[in-house]
DNA sequence: TATCTGAATAGTGTATACAATGATTGAAAT
DNA sequence: ATTTCAATCATTGTATACACTATTCAGATA
């Protein structure tokens, strides 16, 4: 079962979305305090949800405590942004050695090998323009079930968690990709990794698993260098790198 | 720096410690609901600080949210208890391998040098009997400084996070270890394990201060499976082990 | 006896009022 | 002009009251 985000209640999901919302638009700057008199009258609830709202993002790592009391923005160096996608390269080895080493059902190896194949539908070079909105759904649908067939809820809150975070999200720089023509070829390779990956699985072959899995995380990697070092002009496209500072 | 836990405020904080003591001690049950009024009377606070105290929980896990409403002590079964293990040598292991990789501060390494050699002390076989306190304290230091050498604020949170859970912390198990003599032994085994991570970090060897990082996690399993198949009547003295249904 | 219905009840989610603590601004003195 | 002290102001932490929902228990009916 994937972790339903244990279902907030109306108002205080009204507020986590909200606020989810005003940071990754990056209309509250990081840093910043966050006045809760403000955001509540903003986001139209109460107090007592929208502190709740803020317990759980400061969960997800999106704001942090200010000692005197209240919270901030958090900002996120460009070093935290390259450990964050490391780290979910790392549990998402894990996540796939643990598959491979303790087999999983033939029913779930067929589900996400579906999904494999629609992703290779989508990625072929056809007569029309990429579907980069189907990419990215089928893209997150693969990573949720690879963090799943591991058979771990410890593992796979773990994944969720760090996933939740923008720039770590498998799709983080996909919607850059649409743009520049070189980017499609890595969804290419990005899809032979996913193949790679579930074959491995499949014939048990844990470290083969992981390593395969942790070399798919540095494509963002080497897309983050590429859109700050080459083309920061394209920063601004990936809304997932308002909170980096760098 | 290390994650200061964010500090709460008075009540919380009162509310918070209280309510670890009573699932950990086991004076609720597993699957059992939580009553917030019951618990906030009990506990001298108000709802409100108590509530945020259960949001806190169900972060560390120790607690999850009741699909109509409240929380509940959450059960975890022997396979979420290897699994959190596991983990914890995992995210331990690349904490290990970027230390390595990207090398460490000199200073940092004296003194996680400093904490192994009194480890050494107090492992070394001496007149009287063994300081298991004093190895609690030690190790906790190891590992918190372990985590902090591979300089990746994202990495040294989501480390504190899986130590927290009970059974995962590296000190899970010393406890019983005072009792049965034949475990003595295993400390001297961890304390060879700690140096040689160390000095696997030194040297730059990435891969392999990864791979002891997490062969000294599975010390941890090992003697979780001691304690459950070979020798049950231990369980009671571990009392991380509370919470595991199996 | 088992099941369905309905009301009583326990319990959470939300709003708001109050208290306490920290920040800020202004004035006064050196 | 700068620094220090004090007082006001803003903002959070906590308590409590209210409303709404789910759960449970009793009673009646098949």
């Amino acid at each position: 079962m994937t972790e339903q985000d244990s279902a907030p209640k109306q108002q205080t999901a009204k507020a986590l979305t909200g606020l989810r919302d005003l940071v990754l638009k990056g209309e509250v700057l990081p840093g910043e305090r966050l006045s809760e008199v403000a955001l509540a009258d903003r986001l139209k609830v109460s107090r007592t949800p929208l502190r709740a709202a803020l317990q759980k993002l400061e969960q997800e790592g999106l704001v942090v405590m200010i000692p005197s009391g209240g919270y901030a923005v958090r900002s996120f160096s460009r070093q935290d942004v390259i450990d964050a996608i490391e780290l979910r390269g790392v549990l998402e080895g894990t996540a796939a050695r643990l598959a491979a080493e303790r087999g999983v059902p033939p029913v779930k190896l067929k589900a996400i090998s579906d999904v494999v194949a629609s992703l290779d539908a989508v990625v072929a070079p056809g007569p029309g323009a990429m579907d980069f909105g189907l990419y990215e759904m089928l893209n997150e649908r693969f990573h949720r079930q690879l963090a799943t067939l591991s058979g771990s809820d410890v593992l796979s809150r773990e994944i969720e968690r760090i996933t939740s975070l923008p720039f770590a999200s498998p799709n983080a720089f996909v919607n850059t990709e649409a743009d520049v023509p070189a980017f499609q070829r890595t969804l290419v390779v990005a899809q032979t990794q996913h193949r790679a990956i579930i074959a491995a699985i499949e014939l048990r072959e844990g470290a083969r698993a992981e390593a395969l899995a942790r070399e798919h995380a540095r494509l963002a990697r080497q897309n983050l260098d590429f859109v700050t070092e080459e083309q920061p002009d394209l920063r601004s496209k990936v809304l997932a790198l308002a909170l980096m500072s760098g």
